[in-house]
DNA sequence: CGGCGTGTTGATTATGGTCAAGTTCTGTGG
DNA sequence: CCACAGAACTTGACCATAATCAACACGCCG
């Protein structure tokens, strides 16, 4: 479990130690809720097969989508703001998960210093993320978003030894569009204009990434 | 010092071994700056007076602004991803600030239980933030993300006891559009329509909220 | 086989980007 | 103090991208 979540800096005796702080094989149906939006944090959530969402709500009431966790990937962070989730978690397929309670987390940051490091790390990459994704929503065409949100996909399955090339796209369009600052109609629309290039392969659901290279240049504009 | 940054958490007693790590008053000519991109991150720094920007490069040259630090908040957090700063961090007026070593701040995690969990409420935050802003700057107009990012600011110089109506507007135009993804002539024409509407009143840098519910409400479209 | 949710494609429109011409502001030196 | 230069800002005309509205096709479930 601590291999597949947080594997650089911790040592042997501290994955082991954290390894006894985890509730592991827990399971959802696809749809299901992982994190009420409003509930108290009490835990950190790491995927283990299948994929999540995690969406909140704007004022008006549209829902937005804040970001996709693959396998080997954390939910809940967001709960450090406030103490409580700001937003929902919901499995976007069959999902088996492993649970970490934030109050034995806590304990074991006292006497794991790698741990300590980590969870900052954690924390730094996603606002990192979410920042640098703010940024390219303004300045960058849709095509290209798209474009750089299959890279990004493909390098993440590839972290995980999964194909990089090769994948079941098991968020819907509606949910890319939401993600990207898009409508789904724009989104559908930048990937046939990808297919028609020949950059990609899409059937349905399923994904197959012919030109990773021309993708990912699409992002330098 | 203390008191300043890291208010919510912190025991007195905590307080008083945090302030010893502290190194203050420390002054910057505008335009200067205070953090290099890419450069080791050592250390933390909160803005005592002035205000300070974050900003990044994307891949084609073109810079974005990732957030406005103004007093008592903190800059640099997002050096917790890599280890090294990823933005640039550059006073927009004379700036005052204390500069935490991060050396000493994981050595006192390690005692502080309160210290802990106020660095992972800060970059919870951070995060919360920028999540929200990238949703919204894809579901709400440019008039209304204007109104919104003057309002933040308005309640940001509250919480420091400074006016929440009635302040000198230190960013330009220029990069309150790279903040909120947009180009400076629709910040300026946005500025224009929330004046004469008469919800604000600008000259120059000088701005006053005339009827910040008017304003607040526009976000909820 | 039929029905519904999901996705595609087309026509039109609106918002904000781009290019360009001015205006105000600020700071500097005579 | 005034004149001037450069930057920051404003305003206008035009245009491009993606949103909206709408019809239709596909795939998956019963």
């Amino acid at each position: 479990m601590a291999r597949i979540c947080l594997p650089a800096n911790l040592s042997a005796q501290e994955k082991r130690v954290l390894d006894r702080a985890v509730e592991r094989r827990r399971e959802l149906r696809a749809g299901a809720r992982l994190i009420r939006a409003g509930a108290r944090m009490d835990a950190l959530y790491v995927v283990r097969s299948g994929s999540a969402k995690s969406c909140g709500v704007l004022s008006d009431g549209e829902e937005y989508v804040r970001a996709f966790h693959l396998p080997g990937e954390v939910a809940g962070l967001e709960g450090f703001a406030e103490g409580r989730h700001s937003c929902e978690v919901v499995a976007l397929e069959p999902l088996s998960y492993c649970r970490i309670p934030i109050g034995r987390l806590e304990l074991l940051m006292e006497t794991l210093p790698g741990l300590r490091r980590e969870m900052l790390r954690l924390l730094g990459r996603s606002l990192e993320e979410a920042q640098r994704a703010r940024a390219e929503m303004s300045m960058i065409d849709a095509r290209a978003r798209l474009a750089g949100f299959l890279v990004d996909l493909s390098r993440r399955l590839e972290r995980r030894n999964l194909s990089a090339t090769h994948f079941r796209l098991s968020i819907s369009r509606r949910d890319i569009a939401r993600h990207l600052g898009l409508t789904l109609e724009t989104v559908s629309r930048s990937l046939g204009a990808l297919r028609r290039a020949s950059w990609i392969c899409v059937r349905a659901r399923h994904v197959e990434l012919l030109r990773p290279e021309a993708l990912a240049a699409l992002m330098a504009r």
